[in-house]
RNA sequence: GCCCCCGUCGUCUAGUGGCCCAGGACGCAGCCCUUUCAAGGCUGAGAUCGCGGGUUCGAAUCCCGCCGGGGGUACCA
């Protein structure tokens, strides 16, 4: 029963808001799986909901996807054979197929209104029976039918939904799913706007299309029996079916705003890599089964399984993404380093050449756990705003009256040393701490305090090497006018 | 309420009847390295495998019941 369809996966979202991180998760394994089986990739916009329509959605959502470093085959900015990938673009077809149903008896105009509706609902909760729509307008007379057209009356379009029986599907992660057909009603997929509802369009450009595999949410398990039997309806193979795990809150819940931003652009705003984020997001849900974290795109599309999804959701874990940005942002050449750092930099950056700033970007290297946190990092080198408290110069157990001349004699050294580099600096300030009497680490944190205002920076001499020979100066001797000005 | 899905360290997970008094990773703690902070190395704490019954010589793994969580129950996707 195997049949050999070429692999087509698509990714389907609607563009009702910001580019979510759950459905890059997806758009991740769909891409995964297409690429391993040599497949086509598509995107295709689901926007029939017209109210919920968020204006440069589909820009904001393409943008992320680049950024994210993946690409598709069909779809916008792409077109493709099956052309358009807009569903508000291709009504006539979804208006063909319900014309089909109706004629085939398998859908039927329904005339209820929402308060109707509203009304039904409320009662059959009162009643504790489940809600669900009672099919008043299945069974109206052509005669019936005839004169509410005539009314002019607004409709929708039911699908005719099977009184008994059973509906069993199969998903490659859950296996068999069995549902009773009565415990499903009859469904709207053409909605009095015109518009289709996201099961019939879904379902109408997957057979379009010929998409082979679907991987979506598993919040669609519980709709995919009426997706199986509008299949039946029109006499179509339906696609094999895959519902990943959803992404959950620290709550257990759903991942979404309540749990702070979960726009793909917060994440690209706050320094992640993409290609960290890749890695965090194939092992949300999926496991190769081996003791491998770390995986090259290249190693995903190979060993990707979806066999071996998981079936739990699973709760997005910041703090383990951060640690994989942190291993990417070290496994990155540091003028690569240097280049993704730029922007973070902001105006301060503007005129540093890329020389400097891959010095900086090597500098600080370790010390990242995503590219935002340089900011903060190097405001001592991008200003010349260095503020401490002067006190905290005089290590304890030393006065002041030591620090001064310690401190001079430090600014003489540096104006005067050669060259200006890290080892033969760090020597000499050994043998300088010796001679004042101070242990190395009393003086090395007193001339780092003066220098960055920070207590906890680099390796001392790579940092005066990157400040550069006079501003270390200025700052040294600054510290030594206000040790001398200040109070004892 | 009804239907469906799920249930292993705090978190992500390995595990498909004996190799598991449960392995790895993140996080956490300690130690080492060290001029501070990181990075790196090592060590450690941390899971009555949701609960209760079975089946079996033997169960995290099979069966039944229960409980808990999630999703759906829209002219939203």
């Amino acid at each position: 029963m195997s049949e050999p369809r070429p692999v087509r996966v698509r990714i389907a979202p609607s563009p009702t808001g910001l580019p979510h991180i759950g459905t890059f998760r997806t758009f991740l394994f769909n891409w995964l799986f297409g690429r391993q089986r040599g497949g086509t990739f598509v995107i295709r916009i689901e926007d029939t909901d017209r109210e919920r329509l968020v204006p440069g959605a589909i820009d904001a959502l393409l943008d992320a996807v680049e950024w994210f470093g993946l690409d598709w085959d069909e779809g916008p900015r792409k077109d493709g054979p099956y052309a358009p990938y807009e569903q508000s673009e291709r009504l006539p077809l979804y208006h063909r197929y319900v014309a089909q149903l109706i004629a085939n008896g398998k859908a039927y105009r329904c005339y209820c209104s929402t308060e109707r509706l509203e009304k039904l609902r409320s009662e059959q909760q009162a009643r504790k029976e489940p809600p669900g729509y009672d099919r008043l307008c299945r069974d109206l007379t052509p005669a019936e039918r005839a004169t509410r057209e005539a009314e002019g009356a607004p409709s929708v379009v039911r699908f005719a939904a099977p009184l008994d029986g059973s509906t069993t599907f199969h998903d490659v992660i859950h296996g068999a799913i069995t549902w009773e057909n009565r415990v499903l009603d009859d469904f709207v997929i053409l909605k009095s706007d015109g518009f289709p509802t996201y099961h019939l369009a879904h379902l109408v450009d997957d057979h379009e299309m010929e998409i082979s595999h679907v991987l979506r949410g598993d919040e669609w398990i519980s709709s995919t029996p009426r997706h199986v039997l509008l299949y039946q309806a029109f006499g179509w193979e339906p696609p094999i079916f895959a519902h990943l795990p959803t992404i959950l809150g620290p709550d257990r819940k759903k991942l979404s705003k309540r749990h702070g931003p979960t726009g793909i652009a917060a994440f690209q705003e706050a320094g992640y890599l993409p290609e960290a984020l890749r890695n965090y997001l194939a092992l949300c849900g999926w496991s190769p089964g081996t003791e491998q974290e770390l995986f090259t795109l290249d190693e995903l599309i190979e060993q990707f399984d979806l066999e071996r999804v998981n079936q739990t959701g699973a709760i997005f874990d910041h703090a383990k993404l951060d640690w994989f940005n942190g291993m990417y942002i070290r496994a990155l050449p540091p003028e690569e380093l240097a280049r993704r750092l730029r922007p973070f930099l902001g105006y301060a950056s503007v005129t540093l050449p890329d020389a400097d700033l891959t010095a900086i970007a090597a500098l600080f290297q370790d010390r990242l756990r995503t590219l935002s946190e340089i900011t903060e990092l190097t405001d001592f080198l991008l200003t010349d705003d260095v503020h401490y408290d002067a006190a905290a110069l005089v290590p304890k157990g030393v006065t002041s009256e030591q620090m001064i001349p310690a401190l001079e004699r430090s600014r003489e050294l540096v104006a005067s040393f050669d060259p200006f580099e890290a080892a033969s600096l760090e020597a000499a300030f050994r043998t300088l701490s010796d001679e004042l009497g101070l242990k190395a680490g009393q003086l090395f944190m007193s001339i780092r305090l003066a220098i960055t205002g920070k207590t906890a920076t680099p390796p001392l001499f790579d940092t005066m090497v990157v400040l550069g020979r006079q501003r270390t100066v200025d700052r040294l001797a600054a510290a030594v006018a206000r040790l001398r000005s200040g109070t004892p």
